[in-house]
DNA sequence: TTAGCGCATCTTTTT
DNA sequence: GATGCGCTAA
């Protein structure tokens, strides 16, 4: 470290007295295990990032600190601050995902479990790909066997550290799978896992899995990495499943050092195996443990840090935390009503603007949430029409687009013929000729000879005759050029940017002249810029295409290619991804019963209080102003659906929310759905519906109304909140799924879904 | 045997 | 809005 680096290191003094009590003590603790209870905003990456500082300044090597988050966005953040704090020495410190550090693990000690340090990655798309077409390959129903159930099942049993024999002697799971109708999880379970393997891949749940494995049977590595690691640090603690505390647990168990940050009421991750006892477990596994409340909110005003907690409230389960502020009241919340999706989103939209106006702020000061991605159409158009910038984390990431996907495949397969996914991708893409049958053959005479796929397609001659030849060697020889690329030493840049070139899949894209051909093309362009990148940044040592796809496979929306300099952008983004990030004033939109809490949620896990949570975290990014919307009508599946408001609206103490104030915009809303492709437009066409102007807005002071249950018979007469006077013409009952198709004197046949219908029936 | 088209189906959240 | 599947023409 140069002088002038040094220099760029806080003093105690500096940073100790911007502390309170709790925030010092947790910064100063030395050795021996320590727990965090962070509230929202209480300062949680400033006490992390000092504390880590503070330990470098003491003499703690950078190369032996761990600290693991769970997003990329969390942990370049973090890298950021400490960056600023203690100088370049932070480039040394093990910081990453918790996926992203033992994937950089097991990558280094990958033949101790039989895979090569090459091995793939499979996203969720390939697995349940793979799912599909061993289903298949069993004969099993496919609308029993659906791969995304199957795939959650499995990757709920490796969160728990299930493995597939485990899986399948296990008579507790296997009487849960029966009782499901679906006893062949286990064998599927079984196979996935061998393929993966042969296809030395692995997916996001194996790189825990595996890190345990590694760990369990190989005490030397794990030996390796205990003595290592003198400090291991772990942000979201809430947030971590058994897989992930049962690494961290044995990696600080020489050392003891082990310091988890986390906040139980933010904890919105049980899906995916979160566990909430780990922070119970917590002070079991260490008695020893020292544990500091961070209460004190400084991010937020009076009204929001309140309203969150009268929100929170009301969930039973929680550990005691009594979060405050000093900071001003700040304005009540804006509650929004919006007839239509579109209409919502020109509410927002309108609403930013004039906010923007009036205070003279920033785009990058806004952020709406929602909580599923598909809600952000309507605000983009909305804000498009306003000359509003934006930019969408999430949804459709760019690593997940069919161009990128098509070249990373053709990486992937050059880096590692047994990536069976990556195969299936290119093997007729471009077209040439290569059909699913010729497919289908060549692995018949794979597992025939027992041999990898490659062996067969690269040696096509002794297993086949015919027409089909010709195309595969070609194929095969293609792909033998790529490796010599690499061979030869190549960087991932040059080889990456030959084979979008000889593959042929570059110039497919521009003989496209249509305008998502035009865009394909540009997106493989900057996905070579990106390698590009890669290859000239110092800090990345290894240049290889194999170390840019190990890192390019865990990169997720986080970190879309940036568009530089034009950060003054209004983020729009799912609640999930916006924890940890704050912004001056929140949206929270599609506050809609069914759509938040999420309608799923509710049927498969009756868990109110993790949707509740979600609700915490939302209003609590919140610094200075917040509001509510939400919409009486949406379109889903080129369908109208009719709305009730969420019942998290009437969780809020009303106190803080400005009724007054709830904002309704005309209704002349045309509500054509946004057609991309022609072919569906025509297919929409037929369910399209005239839409009714004029509902009186009504002011949702003392409550909504519950939904309620109707007794409907077909002849009666109704009388709909929206569409007028009708009489029933059908019902459909279909499970829990209860429809009515209406006829109205105003709109003609309209089949609606009850659960969501406003109707009242006329005697 | 492959490529292309129309149809049906399913939607939570992330690494 | 997106994707998979099955039918049909070449």
């Amino acid at each position: 470290m140069n002088q002038l680096e040094k220099h760029t290191i806080l003093n105690h003094n500096d940073y100790l007295s911007t502390l309170n009590d709790p925030q010092r003590e947790a910064v100063l603790h030395g050795e021996g295990p320590l727990m965090i209870i962070a509230g929202a905003g209480s300062g949680k990456t400033r006490v992390l990032t000092y504390r880590i500082a503070h330990l470098i300044e003491n003499g703690v090597d950078p190369f032996r600190i761990l600290s693991l988050t769970f997003t990329n966005k969390a942990s370049g953040e973090m890298r950021h601050r400490i960056e600023g704090a203690v100088g370049t020495e932070a480039r040394n410190i093990w910081m990453g995902t918790f996926h992203s550090v033992f994937a950089k693990i097991l990558r280094i000690e990958a033949r101790y479990l039989g895979y090569t340090s090459d091995f793939s990655i499979y996203d969720t798309d390939d697995s349940k790909s793979l799912l599909r077409s061993i289903i298949k390959e069993y004969n099993l129903d496919d609308k029993t066997y659906k791969a995304n159930v199957v795939f959650n099942r499995i990757s709920g049993a490796k969160n728990r550290l299930v493995s597939a024999d485990d899986y399948i002697n296990n008579p507790a799971i296997q009487a849960d799978d029966e009782a499901a109708k679906m006893k062949e999880i286990g064998r599927l379970y079984k196979t996935y896992a061998t393929r993966c393997f042969q296809a030395n891949a692995m997916d996001f749940d194996d790189l825990l899995f595996n890190t345990n494995v590694l760990f369990r049977d190989f005490p030397d590595v794990l030996y390796k990495y205990q003595h290592k690691f003198q400090h291991v640090m772990v942000d979201e603690f809430q947030d971590t499943n058994v897989s992930q505390y049962l690494i961290t647990r044995k990696l600080s168990a020489v050392h003891r050092n082990i310091c988890v940050v986390g906040d139980d009421a933010q904890s919105i991750y049980a899906f995916r195996g979160a566990n909430i006892e780990n922070i119970l477990n917590f002070e079991k596994d260490f008695p020893d443990v020292r544990t500091i409340k961070l209460e004190q909110n400084y991010r937020s005003t009076g009204t929001i840090v309140n309203a969150a907690n009268s929100v929170i409230a009301r969930n039973k389960s929680q550990l005691k935390k009594e979060t405050f502020t000093a900071n001003e009241e700040g304005s009540l919340i804006d509650v929004l009503k919006a007839g239509s999706d579109n209409e919502e989103g020109r509410l927002v939209a309108t609403a930013i603007f004039e906010e923007k106006m009036q205070k003279a702020l920033r785009n990058e000061n806004f952020a709406i949430l929602y909580r599923t991605n598909a809600q952000s159409r309507s605000f983009e158009e909305a804000l498009r029409k306003l000359g509003i910038k934006y930019r969408i984390i999430g949804g459709q990431s760019f690593y997940q687009r069919k161009e990128i996907k098509d070249l990373l495949a053709y990486l992937r397969f050059t880096v590692n013929q047994r990536d069976e996914e990556a195969f299936k991708r290119i093997i007729n893409l471009p077209k040439r000729g290569i059909g699913d049958s010729t497919v289908a053959k060549i692995a018949v005479a794979a597992s025939e000879n027992d041999l990898p796929i490659w062996d067969v397609v690269a040696n096509i001659g002794n297993y086949a005759s015919g027409r089909t030849i010709t195309p595969i060697d070609q194929f095969a020889t293609l792909i033998k050029s790529f490796k010599i690329l690499v061979e030869e030493g190549k960087d991932a840049y040059e080889v990456a940017a030959h084979i979008a070139k000889a593959s042929g899949i570059l110039r497919e894209l521009y003989e496209d002249k249509t305008v998502e051909g035009l865009s394909r093309y540009e997106n493989v362009q900057e996905l070579l810029n990106g390698i590009k990148e890669f290859v000239d940044n110092p800090e990345s040592e290894d240049k290889t295409l194999s170390a840019f796809l190990q890192s390019v496979s865990l990169l997720t929306n986080a970190d879309e290619p940036d568009d530089n300099n034009d950060n003054d952008r209004v983020t729009m983004m799912t609640i999930h991804s916006a924890k940890g990030l704050e912004f001056r004033n929140v949206f929270i939109v599609g506050l809609e019963e069914d759509l938040f809490p999420s309608q799923m949620m509710l049927e498969s896990r009756q868990d109110l209080e993790e949707e509740r949570r979600l609700f915490y975290v939302a209003i609590t990014r919140a610094e200075k102003r917040l509001s509510f919307s939400y919409a009486e009508s949406r379109y889903q599946w080129g369908r109208l659906k009719m709305c009730e408001p969420s019942r998290f609206l009437l969780e809020v103490d009303p106190k803080f929310l400005n009724a007054s104030r709830i904002l309704h915009g005309p209704e002349r809303d045309s509500s054509q759905p946004a057609a991309s492709s022609a072919r569906n437009l025509v297919q929409r066409k037929s369910t399209e519906y005239k839409p009714v102007s004029n509902v009186a807005p009504h002011i949702p002071s003392e409550g909504f109304v519950p939904t309620d249950t109707f007794d409907l018979a077909e002849g009666d007469k109704v009388e709909h909140l929206k569409f007028g006077f009708g009489e029933v013409t059908k019902i459909e009952v279909n499970g829990s799924d209860r429809k009515a198709t209406v006829k109205f004197d105003l709109v003609g046949e309209k089949t609606l879904l009850l659960s969501f219908a406003k109707l009242r029936i006329l005697k």
